[in-house]
DNA sequence: TCGCATTCTTGAACATGTTCAAAAAGAGTG
DNA sequence: CACTCTTTTTGAACATGTTCAAGAATGCGA
């Protein structure tokens, strides 16, 4: 059974991301949280050293929803565009209860030292969990040998962008971030199509080249 | 002559900026600045509403400066990916000296409500700012017609990219950004020219078409 | 059961961003 | 100058994230 610890953390966290849905990320305080879960102030922090790292876990569960949802909208699809739009889609749907403070959110995910930095150290799980995802995109698609094995990670980071901009998107139901990914998904399987021709290849070659230098 | 309220806003607004770069974001307090600009702690707020206000006018200050430093780089030069790489090599320099403190930056500066970010209303002005930058980057080079209109808000979103990347380089001297720089705008520059080929012209044109449609 | 080490819990204390009501200084007018 | 209105200044007060030293509970070997 649970040691007496586990059972605690567990309780704090999800009051946590109860509170984070009903109220929001700001107005959620520790010291709320603390009080709704019966414990003190303390104890909260004894179990996550900072707000943020609550986000972590935030994070770390969506991902986990989204590769479920991907993986199942994924199956029997075997065209790089449509499976990328199911991936871009499950993480969408996964982050939406969270959406009234995704702005919150990025603020504390995206500075360097954060604990929740998506680029990060102490994310490093996280985020292979999210690349892992994108390589199954890729994975059950036709793909030209030369890309595969850099695209999951350039699928990730365009997944990132359309984050942000989800994050910002104040159209009901975030309308606009769903055409960004019905229409972006297609383009680029466009383009993948098109690296093969003699004339596109160079250049997406040299874009290879250029991450890995950069990533060096 | 300036009115004492405009002296003094000049007063705090300089002690602040002097001291986020000494010292860095976070570890510049509201009652630091205020201190050392010998003024109460109030008073510092009655000029700017909250911290974040500093920022924005660092934002501010920051792409002036960019401005001036990439209309000089661009003198002469004829090239789309020259004149690109001058002004997003201005960018970069016109923040280095503040790149220690570049994630508390992107930390205040992304949230939404926040007044910094880029993307929001309170700085319309200076994204309009950063944005002719870049108009005078296209207006300068050969560009096909289909695509001038939309290519300095792209190029200021990709500068924005550029900066994300910047503000999480641990190389020495930002080295890797650079790089990225230097790598990215000749191959923009080539696909600009790529653009007008007819296996290239739709795709850029649907994309051109999506940007139109997410906006709305 | 006793003693000890580890794990867990507590709430006070601290630093900081922010608000606000009140006071001071200044500017204009008769 | 006297009066009034506006602008500016002040510092106390507040809420919140975080730290920490002290204490309570728990587990375990002898």
């Amino acid at each position: 059974m649970d040691s007496k610890g586990k059972q605690t953390k567990e309780l704090v966290l999800q009051t946590a991301l109860g509170m984070f849905r009903t109220k929001g990320f700001a107005k959620t305080t520790m010291r709320g949280i603390a009080a709704e879960a019966g414990v003190s102030l303390g104890s909260a922090y004894y179990y996550f050293a900072s707000k943020d790292e609550l986000v972590l876990e935030l994070y770390r569960e969506s991902v986990g929803e989204q590769r479920a949802l991907a993986s199942a909208a994924m199956a029997g699809v075997t065209g790089l565009a449509d499976r990328l739009k199911a991936a871009l889609h499950s993480g969408i749907d996964a982050l939406t209860p969270y959406h009234h403070f995704g702005g919150a959110f990025v603020g504390s995910a995206l500075p360097p030292q954060s604990a929740v930095n998506p680029f990060g150290e102490a994310s490093t799980q996280v985020r292979e969990d999210a690349i892992a995802i994108f390589a199954e995109v890729v994975e059950g698609a036709k793909v030209p040998t030369f890309l595969r094995a850099q695209l999951p990670e350039l699928l990730w980071l365009g997944y990132m962008a359309v984050v942000l901009f989800w994050v910002y998107d104040r159209s009901e139901g975030q309308r606009r971030s769903r055409l960004l990914i019905d229409g972006s998904a297609p383009l680029l399987g466009k383009l993948v199509s098109l690296s093969r021709l003699p004339v596109v290849k160079p250049l997406v070659e040299e874009a290879l080249a250029l991450k890995a230098r950069i990533q060096s």
